[in-house]
RNA sequence: GCUGAUAUAGCUCAGUCGGUAGAGCGCAUCCUUGGUAAGGAUGAGGUCGCCGGUUCGAAUCCGGCUAUCAGCUCCA
């Protein structure tokens, strides 16, 4: 695949880059086809996604419905046929202007205006449309072989909510039809992970409209799940030395304009209940209250770290549009605690919290994540604490601790808590957009504006450093996660129904009976299929909408033999053992969390 | 919240031109007692998301609202 760079050379395209120029020139193209159907659209932003590509468009008074795409993509398809060479050229920035003012580009023009002064401004054209771009692109039209277009979404002109919102035209685009069709399947595949149509189908959890918008309610099978996971943590949390509390889900508002979070997130809690004199709101997270329990005694150096740590329940008022089933409701539980910590124990405790994140990624086999360092954006005065001093001091601490921990992190700018810095570990799922699970945040500033202390060697007063850490995050998200992560086959440590016992007929049924009761007398979640169903039946049903780790199949040879016959939900294969032996292998797996 | 789309039985979905609804799965009852991915019969189940309008007549057309989905913004 030849490419044209914007120095005008023409050149194979290294192959690691080809995806990337032909959705970059789909754009283009898409570009074209719009501007030949609608003269007056002005065009924003149009780059090559991670699967495609997308356009955002200023249309006017035009409104676009799904059933335009098919036009568009004609329109497509039909450039693409015309075979139209791509040329560039730069032009000097007055001129570029000029030819952008003259086209209509609006949105080109404050582009150029955003440019350094030394940009090499240059154009591509493809037949009668010309776009400013830094390129490259394909050679011709006819280089794009695979596309289709998807969705019409929203967007705001450079991505912030203030400016006008734009028609964002999205398409796919791969190098041939196979791998086009190869897509859409696994688009399905992961239609079929959703968490929220497992959680629905499994039985984990359901929402109702009466109950409310994003107030997911957990069912008993999803609630076994979540008191595994919340057990796991808190006893792992246990033998870290951490101390467990638990705190009201009501608080004053004067707690959180003290903290700074009234100031900061007001928008995004449940509005304030007046009463007798009084405001109240339902707590929106729970780093006050645990600065309150540090304070109600007076510490010692010695007492330090101090590491207090609450499954607690939290509400925010999410915007509608933000709200995912449990990965992202107005109800949650975090999986929340805080370090208080002296200067000199930041290392110790980061690096502590860092091992126990690994560990717990290593029970759930989580493997694919990315560390991320959130540092704020000195030049917002509004989101952060403003205290160069004490962002300076927090950031390269963080930064400092991470690299003496050989982590691999990559840097974001305008990522951090208003409060201070924090090291993210984000994961993506397998329906929408990246999220973070774990977080270990640095702060220097709420306990200050709690007026913290604690008595040092020297019989001075100090400030203990607060690190505000989550490792499941919320045990909702963290639950849609795993659901998706393994299509609701859950680990058999935490699976709802760990045994599924299947009597061949009513001969069986005692003998069955009496397995699951001596499965369920050894802690081992065992659920008995009574149902006046064939044994294929049973299996398949246990198999596809139970997901079962284990399957027992119970007839008339288990019973002359005193023998239960295990299916195993991994292999499918079938083996005979004593009931002994059975509750040993899985006590055995259940403890190493296999 | 913003842009766009969607809403029919518990679930997945049909429903033509406006004439008050169908299938499969699931559920209930009965028959069947069957050995590793769906045995058979019968039956129940719907104010077509809600409210209003147009019409002799609305699941169907129009408007408003609500919820859901995709994307954007946001996530202490």
């Amino acid at each position: 695949m030849k490419i044209i760079y914007n120095d005008g050379h023409v050149a194979e395209c290294p192959a690691e880059e080809e995806l990337e120029v032909l959705r970059h020139s789909a754009a283009h193209i898409m570009a074209q086809a719009v501007k030949r159907l609608y003269p007056d659209a002005h065009f924003a932003y149009g780059p090559a996604t991670e699967k495609g590509f997308h356009y955002d468009i200023d249309l006017g008074d035009v409104k676009l419905t799904d059933e335009d795409l098919p036009a568009i993509q004609a329109e497509m398809q039909k450039i693409v046929k015309e075979n139209l060479p791509f040329k560039v050229y730069p032009l000097p920035r007055d001129e570029a202007v000029k030819l952008m003012q003259d086209r209509g580009e609006i949105y080109k023009v404050e582009h150029i205006a955003d440019l350094p002064d030394d940009a090499v401004i240059t154009f591509y054209q493809q037949g009668d449309y010309i776009d400013m771009c830094v390129g490259p692109h394909l050679t011709y039209t006819k280089a794009l072989k695979a596309f289709k277009l998807t969705a019409l979404s929203g967007a705001y002109w450079k991505n912030n909510q203030n400016n006008k919102m734009l028609t964002r035209l999205n398409g796919v685009a791969f190098r041939n039809q196979e791998e086009l069709a190869a897509y859409e399947k696994q688009v399905e595949e992961a239609k079929a992970r959703d968490h929220r149509r497992i959680g629905r189908e499994m039985g984990l959890f359901m929402t109702d409209d009466l109950v409310g918008k994003g107030l997911p309610m957990f069912l008993p099978k999803g609630y076994t799940v979540w008191r595994e996971l919340e057990n796991y943590i808190r006893d792992k949390e246990l033998r870290l030395g951490y101390q467990h509390v638990m705190t009201p889900c009501v608080g004053t508002v004067d707690l959180y304009r003290t903290s700074g979070h009234w100031d900061h997130y007001k928008d995004n809690m449940f509005p304030a209940m007046e009463v007798e004199g009084e405001s109240f709101v339902l707590r929106p997270m729970n780093c006050p209250h645990h600065m309150m329990i540090y304070a109600n005694r007076l510490h010692s150096y010695r007492d330090l770290p101090i590491r207090i740590g609450e499954i607690a329940h939290d509400f925010r008022f999410e915007p509608s549009g933000t709200l995912k089933g449990i990965e992202r409701g107005r109800h949650f539980c975090q999986n929340d605690a805080h370090l208080f910590v002296t200067p000199e124990q930041i290392k110790d405790e980061v690096s502590s919290v860092v091992n126990l994140i690994r560990e717990v990624y290593q029970d759930f086999h989580i493997t694919d994540y990315r560390c991320v360092l959130s540092l704020r954006d000195p030049e917002d005065k509004v989101k952060y604490h403003q205290d160069d001093e004490m962002w300076n001091r927090a950031e390269s601490a963080l930064r400092e601790v991470l690299k003496e921990l050989n982590i691999d992190f990559t840097e974001e700018i305008g990522e951090a808590a208003f409060y201070g810095p924090k090291l993210d570990v984000n994961v993506k799922p397998a329906i929408g957009a990246e999220y973070t699970l774990s977080t270990c945040q640095l702060d220097f500033c709420l306990p200050a504006k709690f007026n913290l202390k604690y008595v040092d060697q020297d019989g001075s007063e100090k400030t203990p450093v607060v690190l505000h850490r989550a490792i499941l995050g919320s045990i909702d998200r963290f639950m849609a996660y795993l659901i998706e992560e393994t299509k609701g086959a859950f680990p058999l440590w935490v699976a709802p129904v760990q045994v599924k016992v299947l009597p061949v007929s009513d001969k069986s049924m005692d003998y069955a009976a009496k397995i699951t009761e001596a499965l369920l007398d050894d802690g081992i979640r065992a659920e008995l299929d009574e149902r006046n169903e064939k044994i294929g039946y049973k299996i398949r049903y246990a198999r596809q909408e139970d997901k079962v780790p284990y399957m027992l199949i119970i007839g008339e040879k288990e019973i002359a033999e005193n023998t239960v016959s295990v299916r195993d939900r991994a292999t499918d294969q079938t083996t005979s053992m004593t009931l002994e032996e059975l509750i040993k292998k899985l006590e055995k797996e259940i403890t190493e969390r296999l």
